[in-house]
DNA sequence: ACCTTTTACGCGAACGTTCGTCCACCGCCG
DNA sequence: CGGCGGTGGACGAACGTTCGCGTAAAAGGT
C-alpha cells in the first residue's frame, strides 16, 4: 500500500527522452519515433507498472470522463436496476461514474448536484424523482453540463427518457375490465409524482373507455413502502368493501396489499385481484404469484447514458421525451384464465409472459 | 448549458490582485491579505459564480478527495444498502464516492478497480463477494491505496468490516430448535463464499449443541434468488418429507422458498418453520411475515467508510475483522409464540422485535 | 531619523499530462 | 556541393490550482 505512483517523466528518465516524447509513445496517438525507441520506452513502462495520471490528463483535456449519477433512493429496486444498468453502459463507453445518492428526504440535492459539477463531471444523469420540482436544481442541470433526466425538469431543456406509464397503467386496468371487474382500486405513489399522475391518468382512461366513472376515492395515496400499502389497501377495503380488483404502483407495495388482504381473509385472487407495476424478479415467487407491468428499468439506464454521450459528442439530444413500452406480465395474482399453468411451476420457468406491449405519448 | 467555468484568474484579473492571491483568499486557508481585497475577491467570485476546480486542486495536493466503491450486483437489496450509508457516510466527510459495479458474471474485476485506481482514488472498499477468491484483484487492492474489505481477501493485508454471520446463524437455528424442530433444513446461497460457509457452521454450532448431528443432505445450496430457492426447497422437501423448519440465507430466497411450500400444500409456520437473513423492509409484509437476522447493512457501509478515511489518514487499521452484531428479529414464520400480536397489526408497527442479540468471532 | 517589525501582497515553482512547434541531423538529388 | 525533404525527437506552453518565500510599503520602537 500507499506505493507511490510512477510517472511519466521517470519513465524517459529511464529511457533517455524527453519526457514529452514518452508521453506520446505511451499515451498519445500519433506519434514519430524509432520502433527502437518506442519499445524501449514501453519495456520500461511496462516494467515500472506505469499508468496514466488521469486528473492530469483530465485537466489538459477539460474532460474527466465521468459522469455524474444522482439517484434517488438506490435501495429501491427499479432504481438500482437503473443505476446498475446505467454504470455499465458508461463504462462500456470508459466512463466512470460519480454517484450522488439522496437519502430519504434529503434536502441536498442542489449540494449533491453542485458537488458533481465541481469535480467537473463530463455530464450528469438524473435519477431522483424527489427532485422534479426543484427549480434550483433544474438551473444547474441545464446550466453546466450535459444532462438526461429519468423525471420531469420544471422548466425544461433537459432531455428526457423514461417509460409510457400511462398506457401500461391503462394497460394493466384494461386486463382487469377484460376479467370482469369493475370496482377496482388503486393503490399509488405519491400523488405529487408525475409517474403517478400518469399512471393515474392511464387507470382513469381504461375505466372510462369502458364506461366507469373512476370514484375518487378508489385511489390511495401510498409511499412506495409495503407499510404505507398496506394502510392504502385496509382504507380502500372500507371505502368500499365491494372492491374486487387493485392496481397497485410498485411490487414492494404488493407485497402489503397482499398482507394487507390476507388479514382481511381476502383471497388473492379469488375475492380481490391483484395488479401491480416494475415485476421485480422477485414478483414471479410472491404467494400468488404477481401480475405486474414489466418496466424496462436496464434498458432506460442504458438509453440515458447513450442520450447523455451522444449529447457530450455535440448532438443535440432529443426534445421530446424518449419512451420506453411497458408489458403486461400476466401471473396468478390477477387471476387471469391466460396462465393456464399449475400452480406447481418447472424449475425455473420465467413465466411465458403474454407480452401486450404498449407504446406512445406521456411518461 | 456548456457555459465556461470561471477559473481563479479571471477573478483575480477583475479584483486586480494576482491569482495567487486571490486563490488563497477562496480557497487557500491562513491568508494575510487586507479586509478590502478579500471582500473585493469575494464579491467578484461570487458574482462570476466561481466555483474551484477540483481536478486541478487534486493534481496539485495528490489527493482527489474520492473514494472508489467497488459492489457485486448493487441490485441486490442488502448491498444497495451498504452501498447508500457508505456514500452518504463518504459525501458526510467531503468525500465523492466513484463506483464500479460488477455485472452478473463479470470477469472484469481488475480492470474496474484498476479504473478507480488510475482514477487516483484515495481508497478503496471492495464489497463484491465474488471476488472474494480473486488474487490479482486483492494484490491491486493492497498494493496502491488504503482499502476496506468486506470480504475476505486472500493473502491478507486488507481490513475487513462484516457482521457475525456464524453467531447470527446459530442464534437463528437455536431459536427454531427452542420451538421443538429437530429437522431443520438450510437453504444456503453459494458454499463457495465465505459468508455461506460461516452460517452454515453456525447452524452446525447450534445443532450439535442440542445433540443433532446435521445431515450433509439438509444443506442445499442456491444462488441468492427465490427461483433456485424454491428448487432447494423441493429438494429438502424430497429429501426430508418430515422436515418441520428451514433456515434460508436471505430474505429474497426466503420468498422462493415460501412459494415453494405453498406450492407443496405446507402451511408455514403450521407445516414447517421458516427463518431467514437480512430483514429487508419488506420482510415484516410477507405473509406470513418472516422472522429474520436483521443484518446491519448501513452501520457497516458506515463503519467501513469512517475506517477507510481513518486509513486514508494514516491511522494503521484494525488487524481483526470488524464484526458487528446481528439480532434476530422474531416475526410470524416461525410461529413463535413470542409475537403473540394479532394477526392484523396497527398501521406502522414496526414489529417490538424481541432483540437476541449477538457478539464475537467468525465473519 | 534610522532600524526593525509587521502587513499585504506578488511571484516562481510544482503537480502530470497533452499538444504544437522547432530543430538537428541524415540521406538524396541535381 | 549546396539545398531540400523527411525522420526522430526535444522543447515550451498550457490546464487551474496550492504552497512557500520574497519584498515593497506602512507601522512601530528608541
Amino acid at each position: 500500500m500507499a506505493r507511490r505512483y510512477v510517472s511519466v517523466k521517470e519513465i524517459a528518465a529511464k529511457a533517455g527522452v524527453s519526457f514529452q516524447t514518452a508521453s506520446k509513445v505511451l499515451n498519445g496517438g500519433n506519434v514519430r519515433v524509432s520502433a527502437e525507441t518506442a519499445a524501449r520506452i514501453m519495456a520500461v513502462a511496462e516494467k515500472l507498472g506505469y499508468r496514466p495520471n488521469t486528473v492530469a490528463r483530465s485537466l489538459v483535456q477539460q474532460t474527466t470522463s465521468t459522469i455524474g449519477l444522482i439517484t434517488g433512493d438506490l435501495t429501491d429496486g427499479a432504481l438500482s436496476q437503473f443505476a446498475v444498468s446505467a454504470e455499465q453502459t458508461a463504462r462500456r463507453h470508459e466512463h466512470a461514474v460519480l454517484i450522488g445518492n439522496l437519502a430519504e428526504h434529503d434536502e441536498g440535492g442542489t449540494a449533491v448536484l453542485q458537488m458533481l459539477i465541481d469535480r467537473r463531471v463530463d455530464g450528469i444523469i438524473a435519477a431522483a424523482p424527489q427532485l422534479e420540482g426543484d427549480t434550483a436544481v433544474a438551473d444547474l442541470l441545464r446550466r453546466y453540463v450535459p444532462a438526461v433526466s429519468l423525471h420531469h425538469v420544471p422548466g425544461g431543456g433537459v432531455p428526457v427518457v423514461g417509460s409510457n406509464h400511462r398506457d401500461g397503467a391503462r394497460l394493466a386496468t384494461r386486463h382487469l375490465l377484460a376479467l370482469g371487474h369493475t370496482r377496482i382500486g388503486t393503490v399509488t405513489g405519491p400523488f405529487r409524482r408525475h409517474v403517478v399522475r400518469s399512471r393515474l391518468h392511464g387507470y382513469e382512461d381504461a375505466l372510462r373507455e369502458a364506461g366507469i366513472e373512476p370514484g375518487e376515492d378508489l385511489a390511495v395515496e401510498a409511499a412506495w413502502t409495503p407499510g404505507t400499502a398496506a394502510a392504502a389497501t385496509r382504507l380502500l377495503l372500507q371505502r368500499d368493501p365491494e372492491m374486487t380488483a387493485i392496481f397497485v404502483h410498485s411490487d414492494t407495495m404488493a407485497i402489503g396489499v397482499l398482507s394487507a388482504l390476507a388479514a382481511a381473509r381476502r383471497s388473492v385472487p379469488g375475492d380481490v385481484a391483484v395488479v401491480s407495476c416494475d415485476d421485480m424478479p422477485f414478483a414471479e415467487y410472491l404467494t400468488p404469484s404477481l401480475t405486474s407491468l414489466r418496466v424496462p428499468f436496464a434498458q432506460t439506464g442504458e438509453r440515458a447514458v447513450e442520450l447523455l454521450l451522444n449529447s457530450i459528442g455535440g448532438q443535440d439530444p432529443p426534445a421530446e421525451p424518449v419512451l420506453l413500452p411497458v408489458q403486461l406480465i400476466v401471473r396468478g395474482s390477477c387471476g387471469s384464465p391466460a396462465p393456464g399453468r399449475p400452480r406447481t411451476r418447472p424449475a425455473h420457468a420465467p413465466a411465458p409472459a403474454p407480452p401486450v406491449t404498449s407504446r406512445t405519448e406521456d411518461s
